[in-house]
DNA sequence: CCTTGCCTTGAAGTACACATGAAGGTTTAT
DNA sequence: ATAAACCTTCATGTGTACTTCAAGGCAAGG
């Protein structure tokens, strides 16, 4: 598949695919004789990979760290798994900071008046209320948690 | 409190906030006799916000319409509505695949060999996998899901 | 043979979100 | 009174993540 077809069938710019292959964000791509990129549903899958992190907000600089631990199968597998944590850690951040303001805005939604100015105090009370309306809404789904945490 | 307070107490850096208040992310500050900023509470609980929702990766340009919609109390509230619906909706995306994200690198942590080139449906099974792990370990919490969706 | 349509590399341009610098004003301390 | 330590505005610089441009190669069709 040359490169037009991959950028259309993942979304991503012709440009953006040759510019994540200079990065190493994918691995080096096969050429054609005359030297056209040929490729393969394994470059796709990583395609689509790059872009859901990306979407998901990691800098391209992390996202080549943390492509190469997962590439790299020896030895250190100490450093790599900490490096590894180090990286969840701050998705898992940033998946909260996410999870307070879709809160905040469904609370919004819900109740449509000025609340953005609230302390962190307020917030929190403010999620305990909108846990609880999801918890009539959804009778019994009380969850509102992410427990997967080490 | 002046500029170099409040920066200190926010984590912002004086010249972000003299930079949001002029893309209007918080409102035009008060100023002294001579013309310096005096922030207040107030200020400071926007400036927060700002640095939440901008830590979760909303644009300022979003993030600014986002805010006008908080701020305007009056009419049209069906529209307002229909447009805070469409933010939560494309934050609540951002947070899935950052949590699909996590559920990939917890696997990996678990299992340690490479499977960043997974299918879709791969990835399924894998979280299946990785919520049983999770059920093992956590004894009983089996959620994982995020079931405050409208 | 020449246009169309794909491809290549390399360089330069662009948008966003600030950071930094210049030039100057005010209060406080020595 | 002169320096230190704040502040102001306005302009310009910076890093990231691409996009766009320039110059050219290869293959098929009219």
């Amino acid at each position: 598949m040359n490169i037009k077809e991959a950028s259309e069938k993942t979304g991503v710019s012709s440009a953006a695919i040759r510019y994540y292959e200079k990065e190493s964000l994918i691995p080096a791509i096969d050429r054609t004789e005359v030297g056209n990129r040929d490729i393969d549903d394994r470059i796709i899958r990583r395609i689509r990979f790059v872009t859901q992190m990306r979407a998901a907000g990691m800098s391209i600089e992390n996202l080549r760290r943390y492509i190469q631990l997962f590439d790299a199968q020896e030895d250190n597998t100490k450093e790599q798994k900490a490096l590894l944590q180090e990286q969840l850690a701050v998705m898992e951040e940033k998946r909260d900071d996410l999870q307070s303001a879709i809160d905040h805005l469904n609370y919004k939604l819900n109740h449509f008046y000025d609340h953005m100015e609230t302390t962190e105090e307020e917030l929190r009370a403010l999620e305990r209320e909108h846990a609880d309306q999801v918890a009539q809404q959804d009778d019994g789904k009380a969850s509102d948690g992410f427990d997967m945490n080490d």
